[in-house]
DNA sequence: GAAATCATACCAACCGGTTGGTATGTTTAG
DNA sequence: CTAAACATACCAACCGGTTGGTATGATTTC
C-alpha cells in the first residue's frame, strides 16, 4: 500500500488515529488532519482521493496497528485457551486509562457517524471489528473443546458480545469523562465469561 | 422549558432525534434540521441560541421521550424485580429492528461525536443515559435483596453493564448493518443476568 | 555515463458552495 | 398594543477539493 517513500501518507493516516478519536470524523477538517500532520493540503490529495478514502484508509490502518499490537501481547503464550480469553480480557481492562480520546476505539467512533453516509467507510470499520472478533473467536472454540462445552451460544456471538461490552464502555466513559465505569463494564464481562466456562470443570493438558 | 404555543420548537427536537441518529450531530446542518422540521432558519435561532444548544435540548428531548415509553410498558407491572429486569431486557431486544437509524441511541451516537467539542452535550447525554440507568438500578437493588444476593458487583454498575451491551449492539449494528448480531448481544445480556441470579434460589412473595 | 525522460511526492494559492449565525422584517395571539 | 412566534434576506468564515507548479529520484536512451 504504502510505497516506500511517502512520509506525508504515514503521518496522515497516524494523525487521522488521533485527531478522529478527538473530534470524530465529520468534525475533522482535512486542514485539520493536514495540520495535525504536519502536511500541507495538496500532499493530502495526493495520496487520497477524498476525505472519505482517508477515513476508510484510516480504518485499515487502525486495523494494521491494533493487530499488531495484541499479536503481540503475551496473553497468548497461555496453554489454556480460557486463560487466553480471559488474559485478553484484562489486557483490554488494563488499557483503559487516561482519557477516552486514548483508548476509545477508531472503528467504533468512525462508523457511528459514517455508516449511513460512507459505505466503504462502514465496510472498513466492519473489517475492522468483526476481523478483531473472528482472532478471539479461535480461543474461544479451543476453550470451547477444551471445557466440553456445547452450549446453545456460538464462539461467534461471545466473541462479538466482548467487542459489544468494549464499545459501550469507551460511550459510557465518553459521556461520563470517567474511565472507572467503563472498567466496571469489563469487570462485568470477565464474570460472565468465567460463570459460561465455570459450569464444566473439565480440562487437560 | 417548550412554553406551550410553539409548535416549531417541537417538531424542531422531534425531528432532531430522526435526523442525528440517521447522520450524525457534526454532519447534520442547521439547513438539514429546518428542512426535516419544516420551519425556517428564523425559526431554529428564535428558540435556540445555538446549534450546541439544540443538541443539548434535543438529548433532554430524548430523554423525556423514551422515558415515558419506558414508564408506560407494561413489565413494571411483574411482582418479581427478577422477572421485571429480564422484562425490559426482553423490551430491548424486541425494539432491535429495521434500521439503525430507528432503534440507535441519540444520547449514545451524539456522545461519540461532541464529548470534547461541547460539555453541555456531553452532560445531557450524560443525564439521559445514567438517568435511564438508574431506573433500571431500583429493580436490580430490589432483586438483590429479593433473591439474597451479596455480591462483588453493585446494582449500579449492572444497571449501567446493560446499557453498555446495548450501546456497543447498536455500534454492531451500524457496522454490519445487521440488526441480528445486536440481538445476538442481547441474548448474552439476559444469559448474564439470569445467571448472576440463579445462584440462589430464594425468593418471595 | 550522462543527458533526456518519466513518475512520484509534495506545495501554496485559489474556487465555488456551504456553514452557523444575524439583522430585519411580518404575522399572530392575548 | 405589545410581545412572542415566525419568515426573509443576508454575511463572513470555513468547507472539501482543484489548480499549476516545483523538487527529487529512478529509468531509459544513446
Amino acid at each position: 500500500m504504502a510505497p516506500r517513500k511517502s512520509p506525508a501518507r504515514t503521518k496522515l493516516l497516524d494523525a487521522a488515529l488521533t485527531v478522529i478519536r478527538q473530534r470524530g470524523f465529520a468534525a475533522t477538517s482535512v486542514d485539520d488532519l493536514c495540520k495535525a500532520a504536519g502536511v500541507t493540503k495538496g500532499a493530502f490529495f495526493h495520496h487520497f482521493d477524498s476525505k472519505e478514502a482517508l477515513g476508510a484508509a484510516a480504518a485499515d490502518h487502525w486495523s494494521t496497528v491494533t493487530g499488531e499490537m495484541f499479536a503481540a501481547a503475551p496473553f497468548h503464550q497461555q496453554a489454556d485457551p480460557l486463560a487466553r480469553i480471559l488474559g485478553y480480557l484484562e489486557l483490554r481492562r488494563a488499557l483503559i486509562e487516561g482519557t477516552p480520546s486514548e483508548f476509545s476505539c477508531v472503528a467504533g467512533t468512525m462508523v457511528q457517524e459514517t455508516f449511513g453516509a460512507s459505505e466503504t467507510i462502514r465496510e472498513a470499520c466492519k473489517a475492522s471489528i468483526f476481523g478483531h472478533a473472528r482472532t478471539l473467536e479461535r480461543d474461544i472454540e479451543a476453550a470451547m473443546e477444551a471445557y466440553g462445552l456445547t452450549p446453545d451460544w456460538s464462539a461467534r456471538s461471545l466473541a462479538l458480545h466482548t467487542q459489544a461490552v468494549l464499545q459501550g464502555a469507551f460511550i459510557l466513559a465518553k459521556a461520563s469523562d470517567d474511565p472507572e465505569d467503563a472498567r466496571a463494564m469489563v469487570d462485568h464481562l470477565i464474570r460472565y465469561v468465567r460463570s459460561l466456562f465455570s459450569t464444566a470443570p473439565a480440562q487437560e493438558a
